[in-house]
DNA sequence: ATAAAAACCGACAGGCAATCGGTTTTTATT
DNA sequence: AATAAAAACCGATTGCCTGTCGGTTTTTAT
C-alpha cells in the first residue's frame, strides 16, 4: 500500500481527533495548506477505500475516523514493503535488526530488550 | 524509496550472483518474463541512480552488483516506509518493533536478545 | 419547496516504473 | 584506420497513483 504526503497529514490528525468530517479536516490541515475542501475529501475518501478509515453519517455529513492506529499500520506498512524480500518463516525486523544494529545507540539496546521481556510477560499470562 | 516489481527481481537476482551485466539478467530473468534487453538496462540504470547498485566496466559492458544487502535494503526500507509516523529523537526500528513485536514468535524474540547481546558484547570489546 | 451543504463524478497534472525503438558511442576485428 | 558488432544512451509512451478542483447531483434542514 502507497501512501501520499496529504494522506499520512490526514491519518495524524484523525489519530488525535478521535473523529472528524471533512470540513474540520480540511480547516485543521488546510491553514497551513492551502488547498480546497474537495481535496480533503478525495483524500479522506481514498483512505476510507484503502480501508484506513472507517466513517458514518451524522445529520449532514460523513465523519470520518481511524480504522487502524499508528502501530498497527507502520506494522502493515512494513510488512508491505519487505514482504517481497524476507524468507519464508523469517521476520523483516529480524533481519532489518540484523543490519542495524550498530546504528542502535546503548539505551536504545536496553529499550528494546525491555520490549522483548515485556512481550514475553504478556504471553506466558494468556 | 519506490521499487517497481521488476527492481526487485534484479535485486534478488543480484545477490546471488555477485555481479552481472544487462544481458546476463536478460537472459536470466526475461526468459520468464518476456521483455527487451533495453528494459534490464533502464531497470539496472534506475536501481544504479537510487544507488542501490555499483557498476564498473568491464572490457566492453557493465558489470552491476549489489551495493547494499538484502539486510540493509529492508532496513532502509522500513526507516523509509515509517519515518513520517516516528516521533523526534526515536529510532524507527524501534519504533517499529513495539508495533510489530506481537507477529514475532517466541524463537524470534530469542533471536533478538541474542543479537542484543552480541552487538552489546562487541561494544564492550572496543 | 427551496436553499444550503455535502457527496459524487470526472478530469487533469505530476511523479514513477515498465517498456522499447532508434541513435550514438564504444569496442573489437580485419 | 575502417568497419561491424555490441552496448550505452536518449526519448517517448503507457499505466498507476496522489493531489487537485470544478461542476453536478443528492441530501438535509428550514
Amino acid at each position: 500500500m502507497q501512501l501520499g504526503e496529504l494522506e499520512k497529514q490526514v491519518l495524524h490528525y484523525l489519530w488525535n481527533i478521535e473523529q472528524a468530517d471533512a470540513k474540520q479536516v480540511h480547516s485543521a490541515l488546510g491553514k497551513a495548506r492551502e488547498g480546497s475542501l474537495n481535496t480533503i475529501q478525495s483524500t479522506l475518501d481514498r483512505l476510507f477505500k484503502k480501508n484506513l478509515l472507517s466513517r458514518t453519517k451524522q445529520s449532514h455529513a460523513y465523519f470520518y475516523r481511524a480504522k487502524v492506529d499508528r502501530e498497527a499500520l507502520i506494522a502493515q506498512l512494513i510488512t508491505d514493503v519487505t514482504s517481497d524480500f524476507v524468507e519464508e518463516g523469517e521476520h523483516s525486523l529480524i533481519a532489518a535488526f540484523s543490519s542495524a544494529s550498530t546504528k542502535l545507540n546503548d539505551s536504545q539496546l536496553d529499550r528494546l530488550e525491555k520490549m522483548i521481556e515485556l512481550q514475553r510477560q504478556m504471553r506466558k499470562e494468556s
